[in-house]
DNA sequence: TAGATTGTTAATCGATTAACAATC
DNA sequence: TAGATTGTTAATCGATTAACAATC
């Protein structure tokens, strides 16, 4: 079950608390309008979503920007360690296994999956790669919370079916397949293709 | 201005065409009930997002697939070539250079830049990566409509007011920051940690 | 106190979907 | 005709935001 937040709301938390460290350090609160203008949405929209997890928040003066860090932090999970295993160590799933922002954010990618025999064995920031077959016993053995999908769409629902198989509730799928899970499995697709086709929808409408 | 499809609709669309391709090829109509099963929503937002396009529907027997194809590409754009400039030469820049469902939906990556000394010069798919000061040129030159940022999310404005400056105004950005840009250009926002960051979130809620 | 800004209500807006008439 | 399925309406649901009382 998801929690009693909307998802409009969690998605945006994460942006509330990238903008919190744009604040200036020598400023100890922050108000709506300011997190506003930083994160390019509404003031109110601001406030509204803060109130789902008990700010802190002061009339006239502002939210605190060390305590409202540290709440969002907690509220997103971000307290805890997360493992991440990737599955398809193409030239996109190498970049993700490298990617910086995720270790800042607290995300440690511990397994690496791949079906070609010539990349499985060798190794990516130290990483090696592993067949799909070890995928259960891998993330079972590494406590994997959250798998990654790199792969082509062919192999995408084979990698989901074994990732949820180990117990991973949590899916970011890069690839442009609609996975079948469980209710309790979250996904959440990242389809490059489709953001492109979007953006090429709108430059045809400007053009009219 | 933007067009009067809504823009949840226009997300989907996307997803509709890629659906189309998973229908068995001797079958030459699809019902709405058929792709939304295959796209995972409702049948009744298949027609309502299909019905603003005046699809090739008939009452009683479905969807002409190879006619709904044509006229999503059609609608989305697709039928022209899009030349797609990248900024940020990295492990992301470069798998992006490399993504092959980029090329297998027209677009096209005829430029590549970056900041780093030692990287400017070398060539990735046989395209040479240029510093940032020649974007205005390039893209002019190589008419280039869709600038995609992959470089770190301190770079990532001044390459958003090259690209601007230099006309393109559809922009997709993986840095994590808020673009400042004229309203006629339109922004993409690919966010990788905030992605996880959902995840992580929704992981916690289950646990409690 | 005067000024600032939150927290919250209520209005508005947009998106989703059940239901069904139209019609092949 | 009977069965199937679209196209569309209207109800519902959820998200956004203007407005303002609360209060620091």
């Amino acid at each position: 079950m998801k929690g009693s937040i909307p998802t409009a709301t969690v998605a945006r938390l994460p942006l509330y608390l990238r903008c919190l460290s744009e604040v200036p350090t020598d400023q100890a609160t922050c108000s709506s309008e300011q997190l506003a203008e930083s994160a390019g949405v509404n003031p109110a929209q601001v406030r509204k979503d803060l109130s789902y997890i008990n700010p802190p928040g002061v009339r006239g003066v502002g939210y605190d920007v060390a305590q409202l860090r540290a709440l969002l932090r907690r509220e997103l999970g971000l307290t805890k360690e997360h493992r991440v295993a990737i599955a398809g160590a193409g030239n996109l799933g190498n970049a993700l296994t490298l990617y910086p922002g995720f270790n800042e954010s607290g995300f440690h990618v511990v397994a690496l999956f791949d079906t070609d025999p010539a990349k499985i064995g060798t190794t990516v920031d130290s990483l090696t790669v592993e067949p799909f077959e070890k995928i259960g016993g891998i993330v079972a053995a590494k406590d994997v919370s959250i798998g990654v999908i790199a792969t082509p769409v062919d192999a995408a629902q084979d990698v989901a079916d074994r990732f949820v198989e180990a117990g991973v509730r949590s899916i970011l799928n890069f690839a442009p397949a609609v996975l079948k899970r469980p209710a309790d499995v979250e996904v959440r697709r990242v389809d490059l293709s489709t953001e492109l086709q979007i953006l090429a929808y709108y430059e045809g409408q400007v053009e009219s």
